[in-house]
RNA sequence: GGCGUCGUCGCCAAGUGGCAAGGCAAGGGUCUGCAAAACCCUCAUCGCGGGUUCGAUUCCCGCCGACGCCU
């Protein structure tokens, strides 16, 4: 199977990419987005639109609905599945992400079925950790599984609250992986201006395009806002303003301000990745990389 | 022209005669089932010039700038 991948921070060109490179091959894409999955956030998400999705089949979007709680586990799942599908269909792969978490656990072999859960397990910590504090967590962990609590910060209670759940699930946190996905890496690296700008623009889009008839539509079914789908960048800002909260103007800025810091934090997932290829796509085309024969 | 207040990091903003809080923004980082999440780290010598003092960002003088009031 030949599985290229485009990865990169949100605003990047990493769609527009991936869309001219599979019409042109016949190839189709694979989202690696932990947002895009959610149905009825569409224009939040900023995700492909139905022409384009028609012009090349998209994969791992509107999965679940908004109610839905989704995670990496899953998403490992329906991606294997995806790319096994175009695979038998003798079609190139295009992984394009997004979220560094979904894209490692789609292509590097990450065993996170082997990683056992339990949700009781997991509410009696976390309730743990809201009377006890993360450190005594993390003083249980260390006399479980002594190198796991090195890796975790005692501070961050989601991560060492999932350490311990594997911990006294497993008897110790697994770290094995198994072999990866060959695939062509390559990552988008704009200036950090250009991308700012296409940020701002994108989220004053959004408004046009209608994000604030989205959320109403989502706030009227009452969801949670404790749940991942609602975390999704600007529905907090969006529904503070529809309540009148805050002004458009507002809204805007605090968004965009959090697209920014997330693309920052995206850039930190994968700049480590060594297998990444990085182009800066205002300066060359990217899609020249891409058509390089793969090796 | 006079009187008064003020002048601290890109922005907001504390503060003290002994090597300047905090917030925002910015930059960097961690990451194996919430990841557009959670968490961590970095980031000023206090408008300029003198003086007093062991030592001044903090006190005094002058200058510059801002704001307010007055003539």
């Amino acid at each position: 199977m030949t599985v290229i991948a485009i990865v990169g921070p949100t605003a990047s060109g990493k769609s527009a990419l991936a869309l001219r490179a599979a019409a042109r091959s016949g190839g189709e894409i694979v989202s690696a987005d932990s947002r895009q999955v959610y149905r009825g956030m569409d224009i939040g998400t900023a995700k492909p639109t139905a022409a384009e999705r028609r012009r090349v089949p998209h994969h791992c979007i509107d999965l679940v609905d908004p109610s839905e709680a989704y995670d990496a586990a899953r998403y490992q799942r329906d991606g294997r599945a995806a790319l096994a599908d175009i695979a038998s269909r003798g079609k190139i792969a295009y992984v394009v992400g997004g979220t560094g978490l979904y894209v490692r656990a789609l292509l590097d072999g990450l065993l996170l079925d082997a990683a056992p859960t339990d949700p009781e397990v997991r509410a009696g910590l976390e309730r743990r950790a809201e009377t006890e504090g993360a450190a005594a967590l993390h003083r249980d962990l260390a006399r479980i599984d002594p190198a796991a609590a090195e890796r975790v910060d005692p501070r961050n209670a989601r991560r060492v609250v999932r350490y311990l759940e594997l911990a006294t699930l497993a008897g110790r946190v697994p770290q094995q992986r198994e072999v990866g996905v060959a695939a062509r890496r390559v990552g988008l690296d704009p200036p950090r201006a250009w991308l700012d700008e296409r940020i701002g623009a994108r989220v004053r889009q959004m408004v046009d395009g209608g994000v604030l008839e989205e959320t109403w539509r989502l706030v009227e079914t009452g969801l949670d806002p404790r749940l991942p789908s609602m975390s999704g960048h600007g529905y907090v800002h969006w529904a503070a303003h529809l309540r009148g909260e805050v002004g458009l103007d507002a809204a805007i800025a605090a968004t965009a301000k959090d697209v920014r810091a997330y693309s920052r934090r995206q850039m930190t997932w994968f700049r480590r990745d060594p297998e990444i290829r990085w182009v800066d796509p205002t300066a060359i085309d990217p899609l020249t990389l891409l058509e390089e024969v793969p090796a």
